[in-house]
DNA sequence: TAACTTAGTGTAAAATTTACACTTCCAAAG
DNA sequence: CTTTGGAAGTGTAAATTTTACACTAAGTTA
């Protein structure tokens, strides 16, 4: 009997993640894709995401959720927050899906956001469950979602500038080694503009937390770059404290 | 038959307000006292929050609970973030409670967060519905409080303490006519800690978000200072765009 | 060997931050 | 009416940070 307690799905209150990925060019996201035979293409992708259990916390909820969904597993997750309104799934083409696969699928729900980056290399997604794909996206082509994930999504996006002012976030996003010119392009994806080199260098050199290898890249048709690994000391230090006065 | 729907509650999402308020000496955060008999008096003290209606919209279902427990109306919320863990409302203190005022009061409740700043003088609660009082309390007084509301405050005050650093947010504090030093300690209030008065001066005044009134402080035993008020104008486009850099 | 591509580097000017102390104005107390 | 107490108000020099900006170096490819 309790069992059986553990397993029962709460019919409001569902998660969702965006996890972003980078791939040296572009930020990417992770999506998954439903069945369904809709002309707008955009509301076949959505956000991986389900209901909760009633026993589970939101955070496991999530991680769960993400690895029944795409396969990606022991993810660090922050929340984005509560989004919640009345008519959020409430599209004729949502409404149709979720009369497939839920018990409950008029019942209100409301979602708990959370977000993280990822290096795209570590994880090859693989769809699961009511996914049929999931695959990394580039961001800027993303137009509309199911649901509303599109606007959880630009929230999210929104958050992530914010914090990557103010604390070293991003480089999760990076391979263990990686050179400047990486970590430079990281930064201009995310807040979606160019920076200058020489102060870009300067300025994140002067945080103490990335030590330079002996390594060098190698079969690259140009100068090759100094690799970097991160001194995980400080970078923890910095994670918590944050910094005052970051910002390009 | 929609009429009744209208006024269902959802057993599984709650709202809680986290509404501080500056008296020019401290912080202060509203504070509902709910029925009990228990020994630890910290637990009678609980943020206003109850469960939403079905159809409502998260931030409307928040202004609709504080009204009705505290009687303060039309405030401007900010959420803060969901906070569900399974355990949240199962201290024996507030399971005995939701006995008493629940349908079904061993429900799984995640709550929706939502915080303001308010004018204390411009607000006198009113306790109502399940709440025997409404008051301020000074936030460095509280040290526990109902359900999972002490670690909801702060987080609260974190994400404030943020934001202040980052957008004039605190100003929502303040009358209409203040001086700079009312201004400084409610910096000082919430930050935790004291500032050069010459610097936040030179600091506060460069944001050109301040208008000089040309009256000045009366019946007060030192030199009366200059009355300021908002440049309404900036002061919008200056909470819209953050600034960079600014941090004392 | 020329062309291409990214790596890597320095500086001067401007702006910002920091630390710091004395005078002014008012009311209240004596 | 004189003194005292208390917050208001004000300036500067030094250090740090930000900003704008252009060329050489080291590889690969054609």
């Amino acid at each position: 009997m309790k069992a059986e307690k553990i397993q029962q799905l709460n019919p409001n209150v569902s998660v969702d993640c965006v996890i972003f990925g980078f791939d040296f060019e572009q930020l990417k996201v992770l999506l998954i894709e439903r069945e369904g035979n809709f002309e707008d293409k955009s509301q076949l992708l959505a956000l991986p995401g389900d209901l909760i259990f009633n026993h589970e916390n939101l955070l496991s909820a999530a991680q769960r959720v993400l690895e029944e969904l795409t396969g990606l597993k022991d993810i660090f997750l922050k929340q984005v927050g509560a989004f919640g309104e009345p008519d959020r799934i409430s599209k004729e083409t949502d409404k149709q899906w979720l009369r497939s696969i839920r018990a409950n699928p008029d019942a209100r729900v409301i979602t708990i956001a959370y977000y993280s980056l990822v290096q795209i290399t570590d994880y090859t997604p693989q769809a699961n469950s009511f996914a049929t794909s999931a695959n990394w996206y580039d961001v800027r082509e993303i137009d509309d979602l199911a649901f509303d994930h599109y606007s959880i999504l630009r929230q999210t996006l929104d958050q992530l500038r914010m914090e990557l002012q103010s604390r070293p976030v991003g480089f999760n996003l990076m391979p263990p080694k990686f050179t400047l010119g990486q970590l430079q392009k990281m930064y201009e994806a995310i807040l979606g503009k160019s920076l200058d080199k020489r102060n870009f260098r300067r300025k994140i050199l002067k945080l103490d937390i990335l030590a330079p290898l002996e390594e060098k890249q190698q079969e690259v048709s140009h100068k090759p770059a100094q690799y970097f690994m991160f001194n995980e000391e400080n970078y923890n230090k910095l994670r918590e404290s944050g910094f005052d006065n970051f910002g390009f």
